[in-house]
DNA sequence: GTTAGCACTCAACGAAATAGAGTGCTAACA
DNA sequence: TGTTAGCACTCTATTTCGTTGAGTGCTAAC
C-alpha cells in the first residue's frame, strides 16, 4: 500500500478541513468537494488506508478522521503552500512596527503584539543576544558610597546597565579616567572578547585597577545575553479562543506553562540556531506542549543573527499564513534594527 | 431594623465563610458555629434581614446566601482583622528578593511574582516615576551618521536611554562638550523641572545648540513617566483557580483585560496618589473588573513617592492577608530601592 | 425573642431515551 | 479491479425526566 497521488489529494484536503474547523472530518465531507469525484465510500477506503499508514487518527468508531502529527509533518514539507499576506494584515503589522520605536524593548513587544494579533496565536521573542556586536562606549558615573553605575553603548546602539561595586581608593575623576582608557582601547572590540581583551590589552596602564575591571567584565558578560524574564510574549490568551482549549484545565496548563518564561526561553535559545524551524505537536521536547505547535524564525542585525521570535498555536495552525507572517517580520526586525532610524 | 452586634457577628460569620468556600452559605452552618448558641431558624430571620439591608444576595429562592460587595466594604472598613505573615510566606517574599538584583526592572519583576505566589492572586505593579529624581549624568555618545544614544542617570541610580538625532554640525567632541556642561550644570536638578532649567540657565554658553537641546528634553521627558506597556504583571492565571473562573469566557474576558496593560496602567496611575486603596466589585470603574477587587500600596525612594502596585483578586478575597502582605512588600521595596544596595 | 416543624423551591446529578454523524462491510456494477 | 450504493452498526452529544438534597420561609408553640 502505498501514499500515491490520490491518497496525497485526499489528506491534504481533510488537514485543510480540519484545520478550518477542528472537528473531525468524514468521508462525506471530502467527496463533495470539487475535484475529486468520488463516492464517499471510496474515499472511506482510502481513509482506512490513511489511517493504517499513520496519517490519520480516529477519536472513536463513529467519528471522522483527524491528522496525525506525522501527517502535519508531511503537509509542512511537501504540501502546504504559503499563504501570501493580504493587505489588511500588512497594515497591521506596520501600525505596530511604524511609531517611533527608539527602544529595543518596545521594538521586541510591538513585533510580539504584532504577530499575535495578525495571527491570533501565542507569539513570543526574545531580544538580541549582543555577543556580536561592537563595544562603543563605556561610561562609569558614581553613585553614593562605593557605587557606581556602569554603562555599555554597542555599535547598534544598545546601552546594558549595572550598578558595580567600586573600591574607596577610586574616586571620581579616576572614574572618569578609567571610562575614557577602556573607551578608547577597546572600541569596536566584539562583546564577547571585552574579557580577554580588557584583561590582556590593559595590564599595564591600569594594572593596579585589575580587579575592579575584574568586576566590571563579569557585570558586563551577564548583561549581555538574553534572561528568560526577557522573553517577550503576547496573546498567550488567544488560545482560549481555540476549541482546543475550551476545557480549562488545558487552558490553565498550557498559560501556566507561558507565564514562566523559562519554557519559552530554552524553546528561542535552540530555535536561534536555525533560520526557520518548525516543530509539530509531540516533536516538541517539552510536554505542555504536546498539543502545540512552535514554529520559530531569526532576526539580524547587518549580517549577524541577534536572535529568534515565534508563534506557538495548536498543532491544527494555519501553516502556511505563520510561515508568511514569520518571513515577512523576520524582514521587517533585520531592517529596522539595521537601519539608522533604530536605537 | 438596625445593624445590631449580633447582625455584625452573623454577617461577618457568613462573610469569613464565603471566602473560604465561595459557595453560598447556609444558615445550618453558621448556626453550628461555636458563638452563636441560635438555632438556624433564627440565623434564617436575621439572613432575610440582612439581605433585605443589602448586605446579602440570594443567587437562588433554594441556596444559601452570599455577601454583597456593600457588605465586604462595611468588612474591609470595620469587621476584619489584619491577618499576619507567617514565617513561610516571609521567606517566600525574601527569596524572590533577596537574589542580587541589580536592575530596577528586575525588581519589578520580582516583586510581582512574589506577591503573586504569595497571595495566589493576580499581581502587578508599576516601574518608579521619576519626575522626583534628581539628575546625576548625562552622556551622549555618537551611533552612525547624525545620531547618538543619550543616557540619562539619576540619582537613585536609575538610567534612561534614547537615540536622538544630532545636526550634522555637531560633532563628536561637540557632543562631549555638551554632555560635561548638562552634566555639571544640570547636577541635582528634579527630572521634572529639567526642561526650564535648560532653556534658561544655558542660554549663554550652549545657546547656539538650543534646538538640539530642545530635543534632548523632549526625549527625556517621554522618558521619565512609565508607560503601560512596563507595568508588570505576574499570575494572571491564578485566577483560573478560583471557581469563579471555572467558565472559560469569564476567564477569556479577565485574562485580555489584564493582557493589554492600560487597563492595570489606568489603575496603578490613578492608585499612586493614594498611599492604600481598596477597591471593591462594581467600585470598579472598569467593567472587566466588576467582580473582582483591587487593592494597591505605594512605594517610596526615600520620602518621596515613586509608584505604586497591588493585587487584583475575586471580590471574595482574603483581605486581612492581602493587606498585610501589600504593607510589608510596600516596606520591603521602599527599603530595597533606598538603600545603597540598589540600582 | 427563640425554636421546632413542615411544606416548598430549585439547582445539581444521573439515568434513559433519542438523534445524528459517520463508519465498515458486502454485494453489485462498469 | 476499482468504484459505488446500501445497510447495519457504533458511538457521542443532546435532551428529557425523575430524584436528591440543601436551604428557605412561614407558622405555631415555647
Amino acid at each position: 500500500m502505498d501514499l500515491d497521488a490520490r491518497k496525497l489529494g485526499i489528506l491534504k484536503a481533510i488537514i485543510d478541513e480540519y484545520i478550518l474547523s477542528a472537528s473531525p472530518v468524514g468521508s462525506r465531507a471530502i467527496s463533495k468537494q470539487d475535484g475529486f469525484n468520488l463516492s464517499s465510500a471510496t474515499i472511506r477506503n482510502e481513509m482506512a488506508d490513511l489511517e493504517e499508514l499513520g496519517y490519520l487518527e480516529q477519536p472513536h468508531t463513529s467519528a471522522g478522521r483527524i491528522p496525525s502529527d506525522k501527517a502535519y509533518r508531511l503537509y509542512v514539507d511537501q504540501m502546504m503552500q504559503k499563504a501570501a499576506l493580504t493587505d489588511d494584515e500588512i497594515k497591521l503589522i506596520r501600525a505596530h512596527l511604524t511609531a517611533k520605536l527608539d527602544e529595543v524593548e518596545m521594538v521586541m513587544k510591538q513585533t510580539a503584539q504584532a504577530l499575535s494579533a495578525v495571527t491570533h496565536y501565542t507569539a513570543m521573542i526574545m531580544p538580541p543576544m549582543l555577543a556580536a556586536n561592537r563595544l562603543r562606549h563605556i561610561q562609569l558615573v558614581p553613585l553614593r558610597e562605593g557605587r557606581a553605575l556602569m554603562v555599555v553603548i554597542t555599535s547598534a546602539g544598545f546601552a546594558r546597565e549595572a550598578v558595580i561595586r567600586v573600591p574607596d581608593e577610586i574616586g571620581t575623576g579616576e572614574l572618569e579616567r578609567i571610562s575614557r582608557i577602556l573607551t578608547e582601547r577597546l572600541h569596536d572590540c566584539r562583546m564577547d572578547q571585552l574579557g580577554e581583551r580588557i584583561m590582556q590589552d590593559l595590564g599595564g596602564e591600569l594594572f593596579e585597577r585589575r580587579a575592579f575591571l575584574n568586576s566590571m567584565v563579569e557585570a558586563i558578560e551577564h548583561k549581555m545575553e538574553p534572561d528568560a524574564p526577557n522573553v517577550q510574549l503576547s496573546g498567550a490568551t488567544n488560545m482560549l479562543h481555540f476549541p482546543e482549549y475550551s476545557d480549562v484545565n488545558k487552558a490553565k496548563m498550557f498559560l501556566t506553562a507561558v507565564e514562566g518564561r523559562n519554557t519559552l526561553y530554552e524553546l528561542l535559545k535552540r530555535a536561534s540556531r536555525l533560520e526557520f524551524s518548525i516543530t509539530i505537536g509531540g516533536e516538541n521536547e517539552n510536554d505542555m506542549l504536546k498539543d502545540c505547535s512552535v514554529v520559530t524564525a531569526t532576526y539580524q542585525i547587518g549580517e549577524e543573527p541577534m536572535g529568534s521570535f515565534g508563534i506557538i498555536g495548536p498543532t491544527r495552525m494555519h501553516y502556511g499564513k505563520v510561515i508568511s507572517v514569520l518571513e515577512f517580520m523576520s524582514r521587517c526586525l533585520t531592517e529596522m534594527l539595521t537601519s539608522d532610524d533604530e536605537e
